[in-house]
This record gives structure tokens, C-alpha cells and sequence, in this order.
DNA sequence: AAAATCATGTAAGCAGTTACATGATTAC
DNA sequence: GTAATCATGTAACTGCTTACATGATTTT
């Protein structure tokens, strides 16, 4: 039910298509959550029958027809009402880890490969959260206060990306180790 | 589908029935994946329909009867050939980082009770993951390989928790600040 | 007396993925 | 000519959660 509530936030912000939505979701939001027009587009629909939501059909040349879709003040009741429902402890559900946790059953080189390659991706994570840190989000402390809040998810995305990063440097000897000796 | 092949893993180690491996997946395992008894039922009946896995009725005095599940070689071989499989790269869904990037919409206190909340949580479960260190995983190149290997989990674990708290450090004062602001 | 442990399951429903479907326009 | 962008949707399926169901034994 959070993509909902996801998705209210969005247009909250300003009104858009579900193919905006799509996008923002790819960008931002994407890094907290995630989800594909097909659910987005669904999620519209009920949303917009049950009055959260409401929109308008712009017609376009030389461009597909679109819907405009904008929060009703119910929406953002709802909204506002889910915002101090208490969370649910996040779980963690990673096969690497799994992968990892069965240990000689598999291969050495190939659980190596795979965290070398994740590795690389949050190594570029990383870089372009420093981009988005250092071009938008400057002297945080005089940014307007949406700002602000939004800072310190970028701040979460970047604590975890070094999390992850310190511990392959630990596990990645141990597995060259290990792949090492399988070949020997 | 991973699901299954966590199943297996546990199989592997030792025969079990479907309420010891629900157990298993509240404790070690369950830092990096879940499942509920339903679930896992459900599964084990699955892979038994496979060839999978196979089970002996086990008849008791005083204590329902049980099933105890054993992994079959076609078994073996189907956890292999998952094991070399590329894994996704993991996607973080938190509803606590989308209410915070929803921002002043909602309760700066709201939010500052949660964030409390969860870091209490971390705060105990790096406590047990430290004393699961201790007692399990000291010297950990003379342990059983096996062993080797699911340290390194526990390390992904510890080092998960610890970027969890290293930013609620960051977070917690500005929540603070924002909640004292709104009641003055 | 109440709650927890042992032990297994069914059924309904929701959330999310994958596949399929269309079609014009614009950029390479 | 091929691929990407704009723009929306349906349908089938899988994975998972929630609720319901039973019942003896053991611990508090």
C-alpha cells in the first residue's frame, strides 16, 4: 500500500502524468522505492476512484494523449493520515547473501565476480550521490526546509552505499582466498 | 523463488521439519531472509511434489506428528545450479525514508519517535550480532570453512546496522530541532 | 487459569513482476 | 533504418501476508 502513498507524495509536489511519475521514480524516490508504470498506471485508476486523485485528459498533437493527474484534498488527508501510522521494521531479503551464507556448496569465484560487479555499482552510486550532494544540497542548513528533509534521505542512500562498500573490502580477500585455492 | 532455495540451504546443513526450519528463519537466517510458517508449509509440500525434497512421517507420543524433510540429490543439484545464478542488485523499499522525504507535511515529532524507535532496535540487534561474534566466530581463519563463510554474513549484518546508526546520529538532531520549532 | 510450545495446514486477497499490446514522433 | 521517447493500458502469474483452523502438552 505504500506505493500509494509514494506516489500521493509525488503529486503533492506538482500534479503530473503517470508516465512522469514513472520517471520520478526512477530518479529520487527510486532510491526508496521502486515501481514500474504497469503498477503505477493501476494505482492511478483505483486511486482515481476512490476521489484521492483526480484528472484531466490534455490532448496533444503530434504526441500521445495524456492524463494530468493531480491530489484532491481527500488524497492529501489520506496522505497526511498514513504519515504518522508507526513503520515496520525494514527487513532484509538478500539472496547474495544467501548465496554466501551456503558457503562451499557453491563457487568461491563466481560469489567473487558477482560482489565485484555490485561493488562497481555502488562505487557509481556513491559518486552520483556525492553529485546530487554537492549541486543541490550546499550550506543545507539555509536550503528551504523541503530541502532539508530530503537531504538527510540522500544522507541514508550514501550510509548505506559505505556500509556495503567497507564490507566487500573485507569479504573480497577472503574470497579471492578461496577462489585461489579452488583452482590450485 | 529464492524462498526455495533458502530451504534448501537449511536442508542441506541438517533434516528438519517445517516447524524447525520456520525456526531457523527467526534466527540466523532470517537476518537476510524471512518467512512465515505458511509459506514455508507451502514450499516444502511444492518441492516435495518436485522430487526436491523428501519426508519421513514421524509418529509421537504426547507431541503431534511430524514430517522430517530431507534434501533429495535432484535437490542438491537444483540449489547448485541457483547458486551460479547472477543475482538482481539489491532495491531498498522504506517507507520511514518516504515519509521523511514527504518532510513538513507531516509530524517532525512523528518522525523523531520512529527513527528513536528503530535505532533502539539497531542498537540491540549490533549487540546481539557482537555477542553472536564473540561466542561463535573468534579466530575466524581456524574455523571450519563453512564457518568462514557465514561470518562474513554476520559482518554484512554488523556493518548494515552500524551505517543504520551512524545516521540517525545525523538525522536525530535535525528532527529534534524541526520538532522543538513546531511547538514553539 | 492462561499462555506458550509443538506441529500442521487451508483460503482469500494483495502487491508486484513479466509478458503482451499499440502507435506516432524524434533522434542517431 | 533502428532505437529511443512519449503515453497508456490489460492479463496472467508468482510471492507473500493475513486470517482462519485444530488440538494436545507443558510452562508460568
Amino acid at each position: 500500500m505504500a506505493l500509494r502513498y509514494a506516489i500521493l507524495i509525488s503529486l503533492h509536489e506538482e500534479a503530473a502524468t503517470g508516465y512522469e511519475i514513472t520517471k520520478k521514480f526512477d530518479q529520487g524516490m527510486g532510491f526508496f522505492w521502486q515501481a514500474s508504470h504497469q503498477q503505477i498506471y493501476l494505482e492511478l485508476k483505483k486511486m482515481s476512484d476512490l476521489g484521492l486523485v483526480e484528472f484531466q485528459h490534455i490532448e496533444q498533437d503530434s504526441k500521445p494523449d495524456k492524463k494530468l493527474y493531480q491530489i484532491t484534498s481527500q488524497g492529501i488527508q489520506a496522505l497526511k493520515d498514513w504519515l504518522i501510522q508507526p513503520v515496520k521494521t525494514q527487513t532484509i531479503k538478500d539472496s547474495l547473501l544467501m548465496k554466501l551464507y551456503a558457503g562451499p556448496l557453491g563457487s568461491a569465484q563466481h560469489l567473487l565476480d558477482e560482489v565485484l560487479r555490485i561493488k562497481q555499482e555502488h562505487v557509481e552510486l556513491l559518486e552520483t550521490f556525492h553529485a546530487i550532494e554537492q549541486e543541490w544540497f550546499q550550506n543545507i542548513d539555509q536550503q528551504p526546509l523541503p530541502y532539508q528533509y530530503i537531504y538527510y534521505t540522500l544522507r541514508n542512500g550514501i550510509h548505506y552505499v559505505q556500509s556495503w562498500l567497507a564490507w566487500s573490502e573485507e569479504v573480497i580477500p577472503f574470497l579471492e582466498k578461496q577462489a585461489g585455492a579452488a583452482t590450485r
